[in-house]
DNA sequence: CTTGTTTATTGTAGTGACTACAATATTGGT
DNA sequence: ACCAATATTGTAGTCACTACAATAAACAAG
């Protein structure tokens, strides 16, 4: 008789994973996302009932009906089993806008186009992962490594377009601060449990980056506000 | 006969903490803080010569002549044995500067004082402590928790000069990539084994936040670097 | 459908960080 | 010298995670 995670059959989870490899998935391919997907499920399940501190990962593998072996194969540590990872839509996407594009339209619409997208298709399970991770200590230190890759690709994607006008330093620095900023958007937005406009929160955060932090200058009315297209002042 | 941490009696080490008690630092407290200290240093001394992940804190306890308790007692977890804390220090100095300053005027004078002190005092301690930190991922993921405190604080500080001006979600993007950015300054400082200039690159990196990411701009030669007092274009 | 190879799943035994708590030692004031 | 407050220690246990060997399923071929 069959062993294995036998509930988790349902693909309905659209797994927002690289399907790098094309070729028709494999009878055993389908399975191992399944299973994963399953075990994600139940985590995800678990934590928001019981608390991410209250659940041990056995119990998780238990209600995802498999081994603790099982579950470690797939998640090497248990904040893993609350990752995301959309950088690479994101890449693909930003690295697909034409070379000629000012970077920071670029970047405004690449966040719009994948931010819509993942809204569109998992709006609650984004927010309930992210809001998730805002309230876990563990899971926010273990979302600070995720974005060092994020802000590495960023950082890399700048150096292929600056990386002869520009110090590796300042483009460190941009990316570092690109990512922060975005960062914080996705807090504020969770903030509102999804209801704020996050385009506006990313025009607003971006502006920001772009024109200058110069507080000073944004206090006193901000004068060069014509950048973006969006309305600014939406939410208080 | 005596218990305790006997071979820590050093108080060589100056421990950057705010003495808030001010009174005369009582027998007990001296103890306290020779204990801590001496733990610390055993910790670092260890996980500089075999690795923060092959010492047990079983072992930086035997090292330091205490029991596991007594170093729990101290510090919380593994990753808190190699935590700074200028925090205060810093935020001390902010708060003291003239309120008609500029704040990135402030900024870059308080960072210069508290930095250049630090330094002076603590150089080689300062650097081995955040290389190690920079090596292990754990590590680096404990001290993004320590960020978000200083962020806030940053945060608090803004809030108190601009709050009327400017909402919230501004002040929020501008702590969090000043202080992503002096991150960025850190690691690039300690890339450098401290040989770089490290006002040199806060400045860069400020001017970077404060006049604006705007890279296109900036690869274009930049016209309006006269914001600075020190030259440009130090190390490649 | 059987056979053999590859790969997925599982159990076991352990390590290490950390908690809770009770027992003991030390300090500080009287 | 004694008592109260506090510091140190040991014990027992939980939980995340590793290493590894055993088992079961998927796949490719005959």
């Amino acid at each position: 008789m069959p062993r294995g995670f036998p509930g988790t059959g349902s693909k309905s989870l659209s797994q927002p994973t690289m399907s790098d490899g094309q070729h028709p998935p494999t009878l055993r391919e389908r399975k191992k996302r399944a299973t994963r997907a399953g075990i994600q499920r139940s985590a995800l399940g678990l934590f928001l009932a019981k608390g991410y501190d209250n659940v041990t990962t056995e119990e998780v593998a238990r209600c995802a009906e498999g081994s603790l072996s099982t579950l470690l194969n797939y998640f090497p540590t248990k904040e893993a089993l609350v990752t995301d990872d959309y950088d690479p839509l994101f890449v693909g996407m930003l690295r697909d806008r034409p070379a000629d594009e000012p970077i920071f339209a670029a970047l405004r619409a690449t966040i719009e186009s994948a931010l819509t997208s993942i809204v569109e298709q998992e709006r609650d399970l984004l927010i309930a992962r992210a809001k998730l991770v805002m309230r876990v200590p563990a899971l926010r230190a273990a979302a600070a490594l995720d974005k060092e890759r994020s802000v590495a690709i960023l950082h890399d994607i700048l150096a292929e377009r600056f990386g002869s006008k520009l110090d590796d330093f300042e483009i460190n620095v941009v990316s570092t601060v690109v990512c922060s900023a975005m960062e914080v958007v996705m807090r504020k937005w969770l903030e509102s449990d999804g209801k704020a406009d996050v385009m506006d929160l990313v025009h607003r955060a971006l502006h920001v980056v772009e024109a200058g932090a110069d507080v000073d200058g944004l206090a006193a009315g901000k004068p060069s506000m014509d950048r973006n297209r969006k309305g600014r002042r939406a939410a208080k």
